[in-house]
RNA sequence: UCCCGGGUAGCUCAGCCGGCAGAGCAGGUGGCUGUUAACCACCCUGUCGGGGGUUCGAAUCCCUCCCCGGGAGCCA
């Protein structure tokens, strides 16, 4: 079908060009001899003023041209006489491709609440804020490959099914074709997943930060970006079940140098979402005030503050404020006690570094001073925890020691090990959960609205 | 999973010390020569989340279940 983009039009457009346009009705309009519809196509933030004169045969069909009825229309770009818009269309013809029964539509021309619109995931993409957090998510997406393409990283596909049940990354999916209605059992009355599809258990991966290892460990620099899937029974703004999450890996890297990456990937994303998201993101900040383009300016240049697990735990010991929860070291920080480092102290992005071994992964490598682990975590505001990161342990004696300490079955794990034996060489990377980004930028408070279809505990549609 | 707060018209909410079910928005009809979530007038709208109980009488009080939101834990 000929057509041309509103996104187009707007940028592009010659007045007096003849012109064919399809979209969603947004608003109708109308006076004595004159009807004026918004009109959305999805591809911008903005809409199309389409201008009806009653002389124009397409007038007479305007009763059925009600808010998220679907149109093609044909007419005349010209330069619009009124405040609000550089272009309209004068449209002398009209062809509905579907209407929208004002009465049932649940999407009328009013506000309406984030909660009312999460109920009807199918349709809230048509509202100017999911469309304009969908295409923030788009511009993220695309930058993100745009940033590692450009420093040779080679983007690899790490496994959605996988046999790894020892990251402690949290609970898993297991997947299985074994019939439900009569599990299999062996003698001790366990599931027998040796009868299984896989001839054992199988889940749904949590990370694939293990096997972007090996890669990175013949490619030299890679990342992943694909869905990754949490069982945990949390509910909350910050969590889902099924995320998408980016991991970088490098070989000969340090912790210094995945810091270095974390902030410079952080700052690309930003000035991008700047340079091809001004309008979503006013919208946002216009509607909701939870974004700012000065604050993402801001994000985009400013070097992030960096403080040790350690100085962070006596900075908060020598604040003022109840806290909930202890803050003693050899404790992993509480919601609240990140928020106070980036809310209160440093009123931006802050990466805490080297924390106790004991509160993170096994695959951390160990400090010289054998008691912290060289970890690193982003803190933002608002948000909290949305980059984990480390320098791997590539030290075979220490990795299988730390493995022993923390119960992992070593036989699983021998191809792990094998990268130690097989020339082994320092190496690190980390993860970013994709919607927290995008919750971040957008300034949505639930990360539920970041993802067309989130799930979550009890929660599934479609 | 735990702690709070909610569930009343299509949507947002008032009514909650028991006594006839309300408002704004949306929708409909009419008006208006250029509107910007237009404006003005009139009209329509109910399983008061489900079930049980107390009472002459329950949206309102009690029990219970379900759902939603906020916070916490777990994490990205």
């Amino acid at each position: 079908m000929q057509r041309s983009r509103i996104k187009n039009i707007l940028s592009d457009g010659n007045a007096g060009q003849s012109i064919t346009v399809c979209g969603w009705v947004r608003t109708r309009r109308e006076s004595k001899g004159i009807a004026f519809i918004a009109l959305s196509d999805g591809s911008t933030q903005d809409t199309l003023q389409l201008v009806i004169p009653e002389a124009a045969p397409a007038f007479q069909k305007l009763t059925h041209c009600n808010t998220g009825a679907a149109v093609k229309v044909t007419g005349l770009l010209k330069e619009s006489p009124a405040q609000g818009q550089k272009f309209e269309v004068e449209v002398s013809e009209i062809e509905i491709f579907g209407d929208a029964d004002p009465a049932a539509y649940p999407l009328q021309k009013k506000g309406h609440t984030l909660e009312f619109l999460r109920e009807i995931g199918h349709l809230r993409p048509r509202t100017n804020t999911f469309g304009a957090v969908f295409r923030v998510r788009n511009i993220l997406a695309k930058a993100v490959h745009e940033f590692f393409q450009s420093r040779g990283f080679i983007w690899v596909h790490t496994p959605i099914i996988t046999a790894s049940d020892c990251e402690g990354a949290g609970d898993l999916f297991t997947i299985t074709s074994l019939p439900l209605e009569r599990l299999p059992a062996t003698a001790d009355g366990a599931v027998d997943f040796s009868q299984d599809f896989f001839g054992k258990q199988a889940y749904l991966t949590v990370s694939g930060q293990l096997e972007a290892e090996f890669l990175a460990m013949s490619l030299g620099d890679v990342y992943t970006f694909g869905p990754t899937f949490r069982a945990e029974n949390s509910n909350t703004s910050r969590h889902l079940s099924e995320f998408w999450m980016i991991e970088p890996e490098m070989a000969f890297a340090d912790l210094k140098d995945d810091m270095q990456l974390a902030e410079d990937f952080f700052h690309f994303l930003c000035r991008r979402v700047l340079e091809k998201g001004d309008s979503e993101i006013a919208f946002l900040e216009k509607f909701y005030k939870n974004t700012s383009v000065t604050e993402l300016r801001d994000l985009s240049e400013k070097p992030f503050v960096h403080i040790s697990y350690t100085d962070a735990i006596e900075e908060l010991e020598k604040s003022k404020e109840k806290f909930e929860f202890p803050v003693k070291w050899g404790l992993d920080l509480q919601s609240e006690h990140e928020r106070y480092l980036t809310d209160k102290v440093f009123k931006g992005p802050v990466i805490v570094t080297d924390y106790p071994k004991e509160i993170k992964a096994f695959y951390m490598r160990l400090n010289p001073d054998e008691k912290t682990v060289a970890a690193m975590d982003l803190l933002v505001p608002k948000i909290g925890e949305i980059i984990g990161g480390s320098q791997r342990e590539e030290r075979l004696d220490v990795l299988t020691e730390r493995m022993l300490h923390a119960e992992i079955p070593l036989e699983n794990m021998q191809w792990y090990l094998d990268l130690r034996r097989f020339g082994s060489a320092p190496h690190a990377g980390f993860g970013l959960g994709f919607e927290r980004l995008v919750q971040y930028v957008t300034g949505m408070h639930n990360i539920r609205d970041v993802i067309p279809c989130p799930r979550a505990p009890q929660t599934i549609k479609f």
